[in-house]
DNA sequence: GGAACTCGCCAC
DNA sequence: AAACGTGGCGAGTTCC
Protein backbone atom coordinates (compact mmCIF):
# COMPACT_ATOMS: atom_id res chain seq x y z
CA UNK A 1 0.00 0.00 0.00
CA UNK A 2 1.19 3.25 -0.75
CA UNK A 3 -0.30 5.35 1.17
CA UNK A 4 0.28 3.83 4.92
CA UNK A 5 -0.97 5.33 8.24
CA UNK A 6 0.16 4.11 11.81
CA UNK A 7 -1.54 2.62 14.50
CA UNK A 8 -0.30 6.56 15.76
CA UNK A 9 -2.61 8.48 13.53
CA UNK A 10 -5.33 6.48 14.44
CA UNK A 11 -5.36 6.89 18.05
CA UNK A 12 -5.07 10.65 17.00
CA UNK A 13 -8.28 10.51 15.22
CA UNK A 14 -9.89 8.55 17.60
CA UNK A 15 -9.06 10.79 20.57
CA UNK A 16 -9.30 14.27 18.84
CA UNK A 17 -12.33 12.90 17.09
CA UNK A 18 -14.27 11.83 21.35
CA UNK A 19 -13.31 15.04 21.88
CA UNK A 20 -15.15 17.18 19.29
CA UNK A 21 -17.81 15.22 19.52
CA UNK A 22 -17.95 15.25 23.39
CA UNK A 23 -18.09 19.31 22.74
CA UNK A 24 -20.55 18.83 20.26
CA UNK A 25 -23.13 16.75 23.09
CA UNK A 26 -22.17 19.01 25.68
CA UNK A 27 -23.22 21.82 23.93
CA UNK A 28 -26.88 19.82 23.16
CA UNK A 29 -29.59 20.71 20.97
CA UNK A 30 -32.69 22.60 21.44
CA UNK A 31 -35.91 20.94 22.12
CA UNK A 32 -39.11 22.52 21.89
CA UNK A 33 -40.47 20.55 24.94
CA UNK A 34 -44.11 22.17 24.76
CA UNK A 35 -44.06 20.87 21.07
CA UNK A 36 -43.23 17.30 22.36
CA UNK A 37 -45.96 17.15 25.02
CA UNK A 38 -48.76 18.26 22.81
CA UNK A 39 -47.55 16.81 20.15
CA UNK A 40 -47.73 13.37 21.97
CA UNK A 41 -50.74 13.87 23.68
CA UNK A 42 -52.11 14.70 19.95
CA UNK A 43 -50.71 11.36 18.50
CA UNK A 44 -52.03 9.64 21.63
CA UNK A 45 -55.20 10.12 20.54
CA UNK A 46 -55.12 9.25 17.17
CA UNK A 47 -53.59 5.74 18.30
CA UNK A 48 -56.71 5.48 20.69
CA UNK A 49 -58.86 6.36 17.56
CA UNK A 50 -56.95 3.85 15.63
CA UNK A 51 -57.48 1.35 17.76
CA UNK A 52 -60.77 1.76 18.85
CA UNK A 53 -61.33 1.45 14.81
CA UNK A 54 -59.18 -1.97 14.73
CA UNK A 55 -61.38 -3.12 17.96
CA UNK A 56 -64.68 -3.08 15.87
CA UNK A 57 -63.61 -5.08 13.08
CA UNK A 58 -64.37 -9.23 13.26
CA UNK A 59 -60.71 -10.01 13.25
CA UNK A 60 -60.20 -8.52 16.34
CA UNK A 61 -63.13 -10.34 17.87
CA UNK A 62 -61.49 -13.34 16.70
CA UNK A 63 -58.11 -12.31 18.21
CA UNK A 64 -59.60 -11.76 21.68
CA UNK A 65 -62.11 -15.43 21.25
CA UNK A 66 -58.21 -17.10 20.77
CA UNK A 67 -56.40 -15.12 23.29
CA UNK A 68 -58.64 -13.96 26.09
CA UNK A 69 -57.13 -11.88 28.55
CA UNK A 70 -54.03 -12.30 27.23
CA UNK A 71 -54.67 -10.19 23.45
CA UNK A 72 -52.12 -7.84 22.97
CA UNK A 73 -52.74 -5.89 19.33
CA UNK A 74 -48.59 -4.96 19.86
CA UNK A 75 -48.03 -8.66 19.88
CA UNK A 76 -46.13 -10.06 16.72
CA UNK A 77 -46.49 -13.55 18.02
CA UNK A 78 -50.14 -13.34 18.38
CA UNK A 79 -50.77 -11.64 15.23
CA UNK A 80 -48.21 -14.47 13.39
CA UNK A 81 -50.22 -17.35 15.40
CA UNK A 82 -53.49 -16.06 14.37
CA UNK A 83 -52.81 -15.42 10.65
CA UNK A 84 -50.88 -18.36 9.63
CA UNK A 85 -52.27 -20.94 11.90
CA UNK A 86 -55.46 -20.18 12.58
CA UNK A 87 -56.75 -18.74 9.86
CA UNK A 88 -54.46 -20.19 8.12
CA UNK A 89 -53.45 -17.51 5.49
CA UNK A 90 -50.73 -18.46 3.50
CA UNK A 91 -47.47 -16.11 4.01
CA UNK A 92 -46.14 -14.36 1.28
CA UNK A 93 -43.45 -13.26 3.37
CA UNK A 94 -41.11 -15.25 5.74
CA UNK A 95 -39.21 -13.91 8.72
CA UNK A 96 -35.18 -14.99 8.58
CA UNK A 97 -35.89 -17.72 10.68
CA UNK A 98 -38.88 -18.70 8.92
CA UNK A 99 -42.02 -18.15 10.72
CA UNK A 100 -45.08 -15.83 9.05
CA UNK A 101 -43.76 -12.35 8.64
CA UNK A 102 -46.34 -9.82 10.43
CA UNK A 103 -44.07 -6.44 9.49
CA UNK A 104 -46.36 -4.27 7.49
CA UNK A 105 -45.42 -5.03 4.05
CA UNK A 106 -46.77 -9.22 4.82
CA UNK A 107 -49.66 -7.51 6.22
CA UNK A 108 -50.82 -4.76 3.35
CA UNK A 109 -50.07 -8.43 0.90
CA UNK A 110 -53.00 -10.27 2.62
CA UNK A 111 -55.27 -7.56 0.88
CA UNK A 112 -57.14 -8.02 4.37
CA UNK A 113 -58.62 -4.08 5.15
CA UNK A 114 -59.50 -5.06 8.40
CA UNK A 115 -55.70 -5.16 9.03
CA UNK A 116 -55.26 -1.55 7.81
CA UNK A 117 -55.36 -0.34 11.60
CA UNK A 118 -52.52 -2.04 12.98
CA UNK A 119 -50.39 -0.96 9.70
CA UNK A 120 -51.78 2.74 10.55
CA UNK A 121 -51.13 2.34 14.47
CA UNK A 122 -47.71 0.98 13.96
CA UNK A 123 -46.70 4.24 12.18
CA UNK A 124 -48.03 6.58 14.68
CA UNK A 125 -46.24 4.05 17.30
CA UNK A 126 -43.21 4.93 15.67
CA UNK A 127 -43.70 8.55 15.66
CA UNK A 128 -44.18 8.74 19.35
CA UNK A 129 -41.47 6.58 19.96
CA UNK A 130 -38.96 9.15 18.21
CA UNK A 131 -40.54 11.91 20.26
CA UNK A 132 -40.53 10.31 23.62
CA UNK A 133 -37.44 9.54 23.08
CA UNK A 134 -36.35 12.94 22.30
CA UNK A 135 -38.95 14.56 25.49
CA UNK A 136 -36.89 11.58 27.41
CA UNK A 137 -33.24 12.92 26.91
CA UNK A 138 -34.11 16.42 27.03
CA UNK A 139 -33.46 18.55 30.16
CA UNK A 140 -33.92 22.30 30.39
CA UNK A 141 -34.91 22.30 27.18
CA UNK A 142 -31.35 20.87 25.83
CA UNK A 143 -30.76 17.35 24.20
CA UNK A 144 -27.58 15.76 25.09
CA UNK A 145 -27.31 12.52 22.65
CA UNK A 146 -24.17 10.60 22.86
CA UNK A 147 -21.80 10.15 19.81
CA UNK A 148 -19.67 6.99 19.84
CA UNK A 149 -16.62 5.65 18.37
CA UNK A 150 -16.03 2.12 19.38
CA UNK A 151 -19.11 0.24 18.89
CA UNK A 152 -19.18 -0.04 15.36
CA UNK A 153 -17.42 -2.91 13.62
CA UNK A 154 -16.21 -0.50 10.76
CA UNK A 155 -15.04 2.23 12.47
CA UNK A 156 -18.39 4.18 11.78
CA UNK A 157 -19.92 5.94 14.62
CA UNK A 158 -22.92 5.40 16.38
CA UNK A 159 -25.41 7.92 18.28
CA UNK A 160 -27.47 7.09 21.38
CA UNK A 161 -29.75 8.82 24.06
CA UNK A 162 -31.68 9.17 21.65
CA UNK A 163 -30.08 7.62 18.41
CA UNK A 164 -29.86 10.97 16.55
CA UNK A 165 -28.89 9.23 13.47
CA UNK A 166 -32.36 7.08 13.13
CA UNK A 167 -34.50 10.22 12.70
CA UNK A 168 -37.14 9.84 10.03
CA UNK A 169 -36.86 11.75 7.10
CA UNK A 170 -37.82 10.29 4.10
CA UNK A 171 -41.47 9.91 5.03
CA UNK A 172 -42.52 13.64 4.97
CA UNK A 173 -45.36 13.59 7.63
CA UNK A 174 -43.29 11.56 10.58
CA UNK A 175 -40.36 13.68 9.12
CA UNK A 176 -42.10 16.87 9.99
CA UNK A 177 -43.90 15.61 13.14
CA UNK A 178 -40.40 14.11 14.68
CA UNK A 179 -37.63 17.01 13.45
CA UNK A 180 -40.72 19.34 14.09
CA UNK A 181 -39.01 19.14 17.91
CA UNK A 182 -35.61 20.09 17.02
CA UNK A 183 -34.53 23.65 17.06
CA UNK A 184 -31.36 25.66 16.88
CA UNK A 185 -30.23 28.10 19.93
CA UNK A 186 -32.30 30.64 20.25
CA UNK A 187 -31.97 33.37 17.21
CA UNK A 188 -29.74 30.97 15.57
CA UNK A 189 -30.00 29.00 12.48
CA UNK A 190 -29.53 24.77 11.66
CA UNK A 191 -26.53 24.32 9.01
CA UNK A 192 -26.44 20.85 7.86
CA UNK A 193 -23.17 19.72 5.51
CA UNK A 194 -23.45 16.34 3.54
CA UNK A 195 -20.79 14.68 1.38
CA UNK A 196 -22.28 13.52 -2.09
CA UNK A 197 -21.63 10.17 -2.57
CA UNK A 198 -18.46 9.56 0.01
CA UNK A 199 -18.39 6.08 -0.12
CA UNK A 200 -18.26 5.95 -3.58
CA UNK A 201 -15.05 8.17 -3.45
CA UNK A 202 -13.93 6.22 -0.86
CA UNK A 203 -14.12 3.34 -2.30
CA UNK A 204 -12.51 4.56 -5.64
CA UNK A 205 -9.12 5.32 -3.49
CA UNK A 206 -8.52 1.49 -2.60
CA UNK A 207 -9.72 0.10 -6.19
CA UNK A 208 -9.04 2.50 -8.51
CA UNK A 209 -11.44 1.82 -11.09
CA UNK A 210 -10.59 4.24 -13.77
CA UNK A 211 -14.29 3.86 -15.19
CA UNK A 212 -15.62 4.84 -11.98
CA UNK A 213 -12.73 7.78 -10.81
CA UNK A 214 -14.48 9.33 -14.49
CA UNK A 215 -18.06 8.79 -13.55
CA UNK A 216 -16.75 11.15 -10.50
CA UNK A 217 -15.14 13.44 -12.49
CA UNK A 218 -16.91 14.31 -15.68
CA UNK A 219 -19.84 15.80 -14.60
CA UNK A 220 -21.58 15.24 -17.98
CA UNK A 221 -21.77 11.35 -17.08
CA UNK A 222 -24.07 9.26 -14.42
CA UNK A 223 -23.63 6.10 -13.84
CA UNK A 224 -27.22 5.43 -12.51
CA UNK A 225 -28.43 6.72 -15.73
CA UNK A 226 -26.03 4.65 -17.67
CA UNK A 227 -27.18 1.64 -15.09
CA UNK A 228 -30.78 2.39 -16.29
CA UNK A 229 -30.81 2.59 -19.38
CA UNK A 230 -29.44 -0.60 -19.54
CA UNK A 231 -31.91 -2.29 -16.79
CA UNK A 232 -34.77 -0.84 -18.42
CA UNK A 233 -33.64 -0.70 -22.32
CA UNK A 234 -34.23 3.24 -22.65
CA UNK A 235 -32.94 4.81 -25.88
CA UNK A 236 -33.66 8.31 -25.15
CA UNK A 237 -32.81 8.85 -21.39
CA UNK A 238 -33.99 12.33 -20.00
CA UNK A 239 -33.57 13.12 -16.60
CA UNK A 240 -36.30 15.58 -16.30
CA UNK A 241 -39.27 13.01 -17.53
CA UNK A 242 -40.82 12.14 -14.67
CA UNK A 243 -40.97 8.28 -15.28
CA UNK A 244 -36.84 8.21 -16.17
CA UNK A 245 -36.34 10.09 -13.39
CA UNK A 246 -38.19 7.22 -11.33
CA UNK A 247 -36.27 4.78 -13.29
CA UNK A 248 -32.63 6.64 -12.67
CA UNK A 249 -33.84 6.17 -9.16
CA UNK A 250 -34.76 2.53 -9.45
CA UNK A 251 -31.70 1.56 -10.93
CA UNK A 252 -29.55 2.94 -8.08
CA UNK A 253 -31.67 2.10 -5.35
CA UNK A 254 -32.42 -1.15 -6.93
CA UNK A 255 -29.74 -2.34 -8.15
CA UNK A 256 -26.02 -0.27 -8.29
CA UNK A 257 -25.96 0.18 -4.37
CA UNK A 258 -27.13 -3.38 -3.51
CA UNK A 259 -24.61 -4.63 -6.19
CA UNK A 260 -21.98 -2.25 -4.05
CA UNK A 261 -22.75 -3.71 -1.04
CA UNK A 262 -22.88 -7.59 -2.57
CA UNK A 263 -26.51 -8.02 -3.48
CA UNK A 264 -27.04 -10.22 -6.73
CA UNK A 265 -28.98 -9.78 -9.73
CA UNK A 266 -31.83 -12.52 -8.50
CA UNK A 267 -32.24 -10.07 -5.54
CA UNK A 268 -32.22 -6.85 -7.55
CA UNK A 269 -34.78 -8.64 -10.02
CA UNK A 270 -37.04 -9.10 -7.24
CA UNK A 271 -36.61 -5.26 -5.92
CA UNK A 272 -37.12 -3.33 -9.45
CA UNK A 273 -40.28 -5.90 -10.31
CA UNK A 274 -41.69 -4.84 -7.19
CA UNK A 275 -40.49 -1.19 -7.64
CA UNK A 276 -42.92 -0.54 -10.69
CA UNK A 277 -45.14 -2.74 -10.18
CA UNK A 278 -45.50 -1.27 -7.00
CA UNK A 279 -46.29 -4.74 -5.46
CA UNK A 280 -44.71 -5.75 -2.15
CA UNK A 281 -41.75 -7.96 -2.95
CA UNK A 282 -42.34 -11.27 -1.31
CA UNK A 283 -45.52 -11.42 -3.99
CA UNK A 284 -41.97 -12.41 -6.09
CA UNK A 285 -40.68 -15.05 -3.49
CA UNK A 286 -41.13 -17.41 -5.99
CA UNK A 287 -40.74 -15.40 -8.93
CA UNK A 288 -40.94 -18.12 -11.84
CA UNK A 289 -44.28 -18.21 -14.28
CA UNK A 290 -45.34 -14.31 -13.29
CA UNK A 291 -46.26 -12.59 -16.69
CA UNK A 292 -45.17 -9.14 -16.88
CA UNK A 293 -49.25 -7.97 -17.97
CA UNK A 294 -49.68 -9.26 -14.16
CA UNK A 295 -48.16 -5.69 -13.19
CA UNK A 296 -49.18 -3.46 -16.03
CA UNK A 297 -48.11 -0.01 -17.01
CA UNK A 298 -45.72 1.35 -19.55
CA UNK A 299 -42.60 -0.10 -18.59
CA UNK A 300 -44.05 -3.69 -18.47
CA UNK A 301 -45.13 -2.78 -22.34
CA UNK A 302 -41.94 -1.27 -23.43
CA UNK A 303 -40.21 -4.26 -21.92
CA UNK A 304 -42.89 -6.73 -23.08
CA UNK A 305 -42.08 -5.35 -26.74
CA UNK A 306 -38.07 -5.71 -26.21
CA UNK A 307 -38.54 -9.73 -25.87
CA UNK A 308 -38.88 -9.23 -21.93
CA UNK A 309 -42.06 -10.98 -21.75
CA UNK A 310 -41.57 -12.74 -18.38
CA UNK A 311 -40.35 -11.97 -14.53
CA UNK A 312 -38.35 -14.98 -15.38
CA UNK A 313 -36.67 -13.20 -18.66
CA UNK A 314 -36.53 -10.04 -16.62
CA UNK A 315 -33.92 -12.06 -13.94
CA UNK A 316 -32.67 -13.64 -16.51
CA UNK A 317 -31.64 -10.15 -18.68
CA UNK A 318 -30.43 -8.57 -15.08
CA UNK A 319 -28.14 -11.47 -15.08
CA UNK A 320 -26.45 -10.10 -18.59
CA UNK A 321 -26.66 -6.43 -16.77
CA UNK A 322 -24.74 -7.24 -14.09
CA UNK A 323 -22.09 -9.47 -15.62
CA UNK A 324 -21.62 -6.42 -17.73
CA UNK A 325 -21.57 -4.31 -14.77
CA UNK A 326 -18.70 -6.03 -12.98
CA UNK A 327 -16.91 -8.00 -15.89
CA UNK A 328 -16.88 -4.82 -18.11
CA UNK A 329 -17.88 -1.24 -17.10
CA UNK A 330 -16.02 -1.62 -13.31
CA UNK A 331 -13.64 -5.28 -14.23
CA UNK A 332 -10.47 -3.58 -11.68
CA UNK A 333 -13.26 -2.97 -9.00
CA UNK A 334 -14.50 -6.48 -9.38
CA UNK A 335 -10.39 -7.97 -9.47
CA UNK A 336 -9.95 -5.32 -6.23
CA UNK A 337 -12.41 -7.05 -4.29
CA UNK A 338 -11.49 -10.71 -5.42
CA UNK A 339 -7.73 -9.46 -4.48
CA UNK A 340 -8.63 -7.91 -1.23
CA UNK A 341 -10.55 -11.09 -0.03
CA UNK A 342 -7.59 -13.34 -0.97
CA UNK A 343 -4.98 -11.35 1.00
CA UNK A 344 -7.40 -10.65 3.72
CA UNK A 345 -8.02 -14.73 4.04
CA UNK A 346 -3.76 -14.70 3.95
CA UNK A 347 -2.90 -12.66 6.38
CA UNK A 348 -6.24 -12.44 8.94
CA UNK A 349 -6.54 -8.77 8.49
CA UNK A 350 -6.54 -5.78 6.46
CA UNK A 351 -5.48 -2.28 7.25
CA UNK A 352 -7.13 1.19 6.45
CA UNK A 353 -5.43 4.14 5.17
CA UNK A 354 -6.58 5.99 8.23
CA UNK A 355 -4.55 4.22 10.68
CA UNK A 356 -6.67 0.99 11.85
CA UNK A 357 -6.11 -2.62 11.16
CA UNK A 358 -9.44 -5.05 10.58
CA UNK A 359 -9.28 -8.30 12.03
CA UNK A 360 -11.52 -11.41 13.28
CA UNK A 361 -13.72 -13.94 11.21
CA UNK A 362 -15.04 -12.01 8.08
CA UNK A 363 -16.97 -12.78 4.99
CA UNK A 364 -16.05 -10.98 1.86
CA UNK A 365 -18.95 -8.47 1.46
CA UNK A 366 -17.60 -7.72 4.72
CA UNK A 367 -14.18 -7.79 4.19
CA UNK A 368 -14.56 -5.24 1.22
CA UNK A 369 -17.13 -2.72 2.36
CA UNK A 370 -15.48 -2.30 5.92
CA UNK A 371 -12.50 -0.52 4.50
CA UNK A 372 -14.97 1.75 2.23
CA UNK A 373 -17.72 2.70 5.57
CA UNK A 374 -14.30 2.99 7.84
CA UNK A 375 -12.43 5.05 5.92
CA UNK A 376 -15.69 7.53 4.71
CA UNK A 377 -16.45 8.45 8.42
CA UNK A 378 -12.67 9.33 8.89
CA UNK A 379 -12.98 11.77 6.63
CA UNK A 380 -16.28 13.27 8.02
CA UNK A 381 -14.38 12.67 11.49
CA UNK A 382 -11.65 14.25 10.36
CA UNK A 383 -13.29 17.36 8.99
CA UNK A 384 -15.44 17.28 12.11
CA UNK A 385 -12.83 18.14 14.27
CA UNK A 386 -11.13 20.58 11.96
CA UNK A 387 -14.63 22.83 11.78
CA UNK A 388 -14.78 22.14 16.12
CA UNK A 389 -11.27 23.64 16.18
CA UNK A 390 -11.27 26.48 14.14
CA UNK A 391 -14.87 27.62 15.83
CA UNK A 392 -12.68 27.23 19.29
CA UNK A 393 -9.97 29.25 17.76
CA UNK A 394 -11.75 32.00 15.98
CA UNK A 395 -13.88 31.87 18.86
CA UNK A 396 -17.34 31.32 16.71
CA UNK A 397 -21.09 31.62 18.34
CA UNK A 398 -21.70 28.69 16.18
CA UNK A 399 -21.15 25.05 17.02
CA UNK A 400 -21.17 21.77 15.38
CA UNK A 401 -23.59 19.87 17.18
CA UNK A 402 -23.90 16.48 15.37
CA UNK A 403 -23.20 14.08 13.01
CA UNK A 404 -24.81 11.88 11.18
CA UNK A 405 -22.27 9.02 9.24
CA UNK A 406 -21.55 11.51 6.16
CA UNK A 407 -23.26 14.38 7.82
CA UNK A 408 -22.75 17.14 9.97
CA UNK A 409 -25.10 19.90 11.38
CA UNK A 410 -24.16 23.64 12.67
CA UNK A 411 -26.30 25.62 14.99
CA UNK A 412 -25.05 28.73 13.32
CA UNK A 413 -25.13 32.22 14.66
CA UNK A 414 -27.19 34.20 11.24
CA UNK A 415 -23.96 36.82 11.27
CA UNK A 416 -21.50 34.41 10.85
CA UNK A 417 -23.46 32.08 8.33
CA UNK A 418 -20.90 32.75 5.58
CA UNK A 419 -17.99 32.69 6.80
CA UNK A 420 -18.94 29.38 8.89
CA UNK A 421 -20.31 28.10 5.45
CA UNK A 422 -17.25 29.26 3.48
CA UNK A 423 -14.53 27.70 6.52
CA UNK A 424 -16.45 24.50 6.09
CA UNK A 425 -16.53 24.44 2.15
CA UNK A 426 -12.72 25.13 2.49
CA UNK A 427 -12.23 21.90 5.32
CA UNK A 428 -14.55 19.53 3.74
CA UNK A 429 -12.66 20.28 0.16
CA UNK A 430 -9.76 21.40 0.11
CA UNK A 431 -8.00 20.71 3.43
CA UNK A 432 -9.17 16.90 4.03
CA UNK A 433 -7.43 16.39 0.56
CA UNK A 434 -4.15 18.10 1.07
CA UNK A 435 -4.19 15.94 4.68
CA UNK A 436 -5.04 12.72 3.06
CA UNK A 437 -2.95 12.33 0.33
CA UNK A 438 -4.72 8.74 -0.66
CA UNK A 439 -7.80 11.00 -1.50
CA UNK A 440 -7.42 10.98 -5.35
CA UNK A 441 -10.93 12.38 -6.35
CA UNK A 442 -12.23 15.48 -5.14
CA UNK A 443 -15.06 15.68 -2.44
CA UNK A 444 -18.14 17.19 -3.03
CA UNK A 445 -20.45 18.64 -0.43
CA UNK A 446 -23.95 20.07 -0.44
CA UNK A 447 -25.34 22.25 2.26
CA UNK A 448 -28.85 22.88 3.64
CA UNK A 449 -29.97 25.51 5.61
CA UNK A 450 -32.93 26.35 7.96
CA UNK A 451 -34.08 29.94 8.77
CA UNK A 452 -33.40 31.43 12.54
CA UNK A 453 -35.59 29.91 15.16
CA UNK A 454 -37.16 27.56 12.58
CA UNK A 455 -37.03 23.77 13.18
CA UNK A 456 -34.87 21.31 11.51
CA UNK A 457 -37.89 19.93 8.91
CA UNK A 458 -37.94 23.32 7.62
CA UNK A 459 -34.35 22.45 5.96
CA UNK A 460 -33.90 23.92 2.20
CA UNK A 461 -31.11 24.04 -0.11
CA UNK A 462 -28.64 26.50 0.68
CA UNK A 463 -26.16 27.61 -1.89
CA UNK A 464 -22.94 29.10 -1.19
CA UNK A 465 -21.71 32.23 -3.57
CA UNK A 466 -18.50 33.35 -3.98
C1' DG B 1 -36.63 -9.42 37.94
C1' DG B 2 -33.13 -9.15 34.55
C1' DA B 3 -30.49 -11.14 30.50
C1' DA B 4 -30.85 -12.59 25.94
C1' DC B 5 -33.47 -13.42 22.28
C1' DT B 6 -36.70 -12.24 17.97
C1' DC B 7 -39.05 -9.07 15.20
C1' DG B 8 -39.75 -4.78 13.24
C1' DC B 9 -38.24 -0.15 11.72
C1' DC B 10 -35.73 4.23 11.52
C1' DA B 11 -31.18 6.37 9.61
C1' DC B 12 -26.75 6.28 6.49
C1' DA C 1 -19.54 -20.62 -2.86
C1' DA C 2 -22.72 -17.38 -1.62
C1' DA C 3 -26.14 -14.12 -1.93
C1' DC C 4 -27.09 -6.17 1.09
C1' DG C 5 -22.94 -3.28 4.69
C1' DT C 6 -23.43 -0.43 9.58
C1' DG C 7 -25.86 1.05 13.75
C1' DG C 8 -29.94 2.08 18.07
C1' DC C 9 -34.15 1.15 20.07
C1' DG C 10 -38.86 -0.55 21.59
C1' DA C 11 -41.95 -4.31 22.51
C1' DG C 12 -42.83 -8.86 23.36
C1' DT C 13 -41.20 -13.26 24.87
C1' DT C 14 -38.52 -16.85 27.04
C1' DC C 15 -35.35 -18.50 30.21
C1' DC C 16 -32.97 -18.63 34.53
Amino acid sequence: MEFKANKLDGYQLLHQGALALARASRHGIRIDEKYCVKTLAKIDRQIRDAEITFKQTKFYKHWQHVFGSKTNIHSHPQLSQLLYKIRKFEPLKITKTGAGATDSEALLLLNEPELDPIVHLRKLKMQKDHLAGISRETINGIMHPSFLLHTARTYRGSAQAPSFQNIPIRDEESMNICRGAIFPTFGFQLLEIDFSGIEVRTGVCYHKDPNMINYIMDPTTDMHRDQAQQIFKILDFNKKYSEHYYLRQAAKNGFVFPEFYGDYYVACAKNLACRWGKLPQSKWKSGQGVEFPNVGGHLSDWLISQGIKSYAQFEQHLKEVEEDFWYRRFRVYQRWKDQWWAEYQQKGYFDLYTGFRCSGLMGKNDAVNYPVQGSAFHCLLWCFIQIDRIAREERWKSRLIGQIHDSMIIDTHPKELKHVAETVHYVTTKALLKHWKWIIVPMDTGMELCDVDKPWSTKKEYKLVA
